[in-house]
DNA sequence: CAGAGGTTTCACGAACTTGTGAAGCTCATT
DNA sequence: AATGAGCTTCACAAGTTCGTGAAACCTCTG
């Protein structure tokens, strides 16, 4: 039922699993998430639950209901949680989608891309490509689009990938 | 030198490219960078001029030394610009070194993902890969890796890339 | 349809971040 | 040595972000 995990049978260990992912969120907010949600993510992954409801994840973290609920919605529109519930019950359980979860990574990544290649061609629209900025601008462009391509093919490699390397 | 550039020859031009400068900011910003380091960035980028005195970029965008002082030392350590000296000068140059300037930005996103891998390692030494979580570390980790060869891959492949794709 | 478990919304205080002005420092020139 | 241009550091004020507690809101159960 998701409750006990080997990592907190006691307070000590729970200690220090709170501290670990304290620390995982910080590097997860250098790249620009939002420190509840980091917490949150950080937590589901390394704790041994394999779903959550939103009052597990407050009593595990030790915040308050009102941060999760905020965290596990900007969570589950990246794709990191999917929402499920059991049928006859009345509270939300969150799952981490281990099959699908680094794609969804590496797909939150190529949209941060495109976002980036599109204010690029903006500015060649502005601003033409017949001068120096211009070039700049458009050769960054091409790198945009090829680092996507990249991405995008190393998604679609990974579960091969993974197979080789498990075997390997 | 390298102070009247086509772009903001009247004032109409300057507040459109200031105007999207801080657009293209903000994207960069959501993926983390600082507002000021950003906005540099950014004129930098789409401004004609090849190398900027901090005093130019202050200039062009209407900010205060102070915070360009801040802003540039952070790019040089990312790598995004170089700091040039012209001999019997006293002012730095910052230049924006385009050959490798979309090497450095794989670079940097390189480091964040290794932090992760460190991280997601730390966690595997500390709780172990004999429970849920522990697997999903584990796979997180292997996931790195290859994602940290295909983007060093990649990198290397710019170059030629680049050729390909300016004759086909 | 009343009740209760669970979640979400909202206003607020605390903490952090940002950019500025002013003072201080460096160093090539005189 | 003195000058002064330019860069950096620092303390601060304004603005923003964060997480909480309390209240409102669903929605399943009896």
């Amino acid at each position: 039922m998701g409750g006990v995990t080997v990592a907190e049978n006691t307070d000590a260990e729970r200690a220090t699993l709170l501290r670990y992912v304290e620390r995982f969120a910080l590097v997860l907010r250098e790249s620009g998430m939002q420190p509840m949600p980091a917490r949150v993510f950080a937590y589901a992954l390394a704790d041994d639950a394999d779903r959550y409801t939103a009052a597990e994840l407050a009593d595990g973290l030790q915040v308050s209901p009102a941060a999760i609920s905020g965290a596990v919605r900007q969570l589950v529109q990246i794709g990191f949680l999917v929402r499920e519930r059991e049928p006859g019950t009345r509270s939300d359980l969150y799952v981490l989608d281990d099959a699908h979860l680094w794609a969804r990574f590496v797909t939150a990544e190529l949209q941060a891309l495109q976002r980036f290649q599109e204010i690029v061609a903006s500015g060649i629209e502005l601003f033409g490509t017949d001068r120096p900025g211009g070039r700049r601008l458009a050769e960054t462009r091409e790198f945009l689009a090829f680092l996507r391509e990249v991405l995008a093919d190393a998604v679609a490699r990974w579960p091969e990938e993974r197979e080789r390397r498990r075997l390997g």
